[in-house]
RNA sequence: GCGGCUGUAGUCCAGCCUGGUAGGAUCUGAGCUUCCCAAGCUCGAGACCCGGGUUCAAAUCCCGGCAGCCGCACCA
């Protein structure tokens, strides 16, 4: 179909149909209650766990279920933004890129220009006879093999009667051609005002915006424009969480530069980093064997990789994604076949995460040339060409590679990576979350209520909180259970008040995956919170 | 959208066949106790997806709706 995958985006959308909390977590429960727990699948298992722990809930329970959409809670929310966070560190501000901030109410024509006004209007039939639906299209292209792109929908209608084609299912006849458009409508203005949609992706926003940003900064290729943001999608049936849902968030970049000049200043950072890349069917098994290791220099220099900026992008991007979490062996990119990629490509790669609802993907790299800038200048009539001023004096059309990340799907893939079942040594389930995206850096506990326990502790939060951490206070229950809590929901750090403290002002430091403690002052704890959250450690050792 | 399965406290389950006070665990709140890994005791809060039908009486039987899961289709 020609969405995401004919325009090489990444399809971010997932959908996870929270229909009423009660559904999601009710179902999970009941399709879990008649099975062990050894073999109930992992994504089951989590989604019980999410709601449970305010991680995800679903959206608009209390009216019921609205299939698509799922909001984050708490703890979701705070884990979500810090991968964010992460992300603008690592991709843009690492490197000087800009962000920016653009609508996700959009007018028809920028969306006909970038073609998705067309490529996500699906034609539709149905079956009079057995109800099953069809993509007139497909039905089409399956009997002559010839592409019925852009075909207005009387040439399908013509086309299937001319064809004489009937239900492949059951022989019966089918009905008229419909239409199903993946964009969310609504109207600007008063109430029969221009039609609009809510935006299908973050990246059109900075094709937009892209001649003024390039002007006020310094006239200068290359530019690199980043955007996180919520995007929307009309899916016909949102399944498995937060893999497709109609509301999701992306975190794009457009990297605009000259065809003749495809470099990245920062690539020797990257030069001799793994990518994990595969060259396969969209169907076709990814057998461990046919994924080639190059470093980054080698991906270019071999051509596998059509330019250095795709390949750094695709370096970080598994950096970043180890970062967070998710091991290398967990994923790979896939090399897009040239059947699979739009016209104007030079070039897909999607990365690949292995999770318990098997592959999913969760970026899309494509190295879209001048195709939207260029078409934005026809259908808006400005001269979007850039002078190069390198003694050539050409105006050209910038080319551009673009980043697209799916948050929601990555959220997910890092939670799967990240679970860790109880065992003898840990009696309860956890996440080995990293401490950059973990939803605390630390909790504080008094050891017990009294004796001044309680105000001590309450101290050390407010001095933290103070300084910009992210801590987390409890005094309920027994302190193993506050531990518990605390692993739970990710937490690397706990400091435990004791009468030690009173004494001599230090604190019980605990690391989250070993259990085991040390005792540091109280004036150090937010430097050593710092340094070890930096390092990552989470063990004593 | 089609088919199969399912819907009981925040969570996990029992009760349904054979109609008659909805039970347990966990979680949660308060108190007591407790000097470090889900301890204990006391008290408290919390549920039959919605609508209709049958019946003296419906969580239970029947019909419809809604939702979820799985499969198909569609879709990344």
């Amino acid at each position: 179909m020609p969405n995401e995958r004919q325009d090489g985006k990444l399809g971010a959308s997932a959908a996870t149909d929270a229909h009423g909390i009660h559904g999601a977590a009710r179902n999970f429960q009941s399709s879990a209650s008649h099975a062990t727990t050894s073999n109930m699948p992992l994504h089951e298992k989590l989604m019980e766990i999410v709601i449970k722990r305010s991680i995800l809930l679903p959206s608009c329970e209390i009216y019921g279920p609205q299939g698509g959409f799922f909001d984050y809670g708490p703890i979701g929310a705070l884990i979500k933004h810090n991968v964010e966070n992460a992300w603008r560190e690592h991709f843009l501000l690492e490197d000087g890129f800009l962000e920016i901030e653009s609508s996700l109410i959009l007018p028809q024509a920028p969306l006909i220009a970038s073609g998705h006004a067309s490529n996500f209007t699906d034609p539709i039939v149905n079956c009079t006879k057995c109800k099953h639906r069809f993509r007139a299209d497909a039905l089409i292209e399956e009997k002559t093999n010839h592409k019925m792109e852009g075909a207005s929908s009387s040439d399908i209608a013509n086309k299937l009667a001319e064809l004489k084609i009937s239900c492949p299912d059951c022989k019966g006849a089918l009905s008229d051609v419909g239409y199903f458009n993946m964009m969310f409508t609504t109207n600007v203005g008063p109430v029969d005002g221009n039609l609009a949609y809510l935006r299908p992706e973050t990246a059109q926003g900075i094709f937009m915006d892209f001649q003024r940003i390039f002007r006020n900064s310094g006239s200068k290729l290359p530019l690199a424009i980043g955007q996180v943001g919520h995007s929307f999608r009309n899916e016909i049936s949102p399944r498995q969480g937060l893999v497709r849902m109609r509301e999701f968030t992306q975190m794009e970049i457009e990297y605009f530069f000259d065809p003749e000049n495809p470099k990245m200043q920062n690539f020797a950072n990257v030069a001799d980093e793994k990518i994990p890349i595969i060259e396969v069917g969209k169907d076709e098994h990814r057998h461990k064997d046919k994924i080639a290791h190059l470093t980054a220099s080698e991906a270019v220099s071999s051509g596998t990789v059509p330019n250095e900026i795709m390949a750094y992008f695709m370096a970080k991007q598994i950096k970043f994604y180890q970062m967070c979490g998710i091991p290398y062996e967990k994923m790979h990119f896939r090399k897009l076949a040239a059947n699979e990629t739009p016209h104007y490509s030079k070039g897909n790669f999607d990365l690949e995460v292995q999770t318990s609802y098997g592959l999913i993907e969760t970026i899309g790299n494509a190295y879209r040339t001048d195709f939207d800038l260029s078409s934005h200048a026809t259908h808006s009539k400005q001269d979007l060409a850039v002078l190069i001023d390198d003694g050539s004096k050409r105006r050209i059309i910038p080319h551009v590679v673009e980043p697209s990340m799916g948050v929601d799907r990555m959220f997910w893939c890092i939670l799967e990576a990240t679970y860790r079942p109880a065992t003898k040594e840990k009696e309860w389930e956890w996440f080995d979350l990293p401490p950059v995206i973990a939803p605390y850096l630390a909790c504080v506990f008094p050891l017990m209520k009294k004796d001044g326990m309680s105000e001590a502790a309450q101290q050390i939060v407010a001095d933290l909180r103070s300084n910009h951490l992210a801590v987390q206070y409890s005094e309920t229950g027994s302190i193993g259970k506050r531990y518990a809590r605390a692993d739970e929901i990710g937490v690397p750090y706990c400091m435990t008040i004791d009468y030690t403290t009173l004494e001599d002002k230090t604190v019980t430091l605990r690391f989250r995956n070993d259990g085991k403690q040390v005792r540091i002052k109280i004036d150090e704890i937010e430097q050593k919170l710092r340094e070890y959250a930096k390092e990552g450690k989470v063990t004593v050792e």
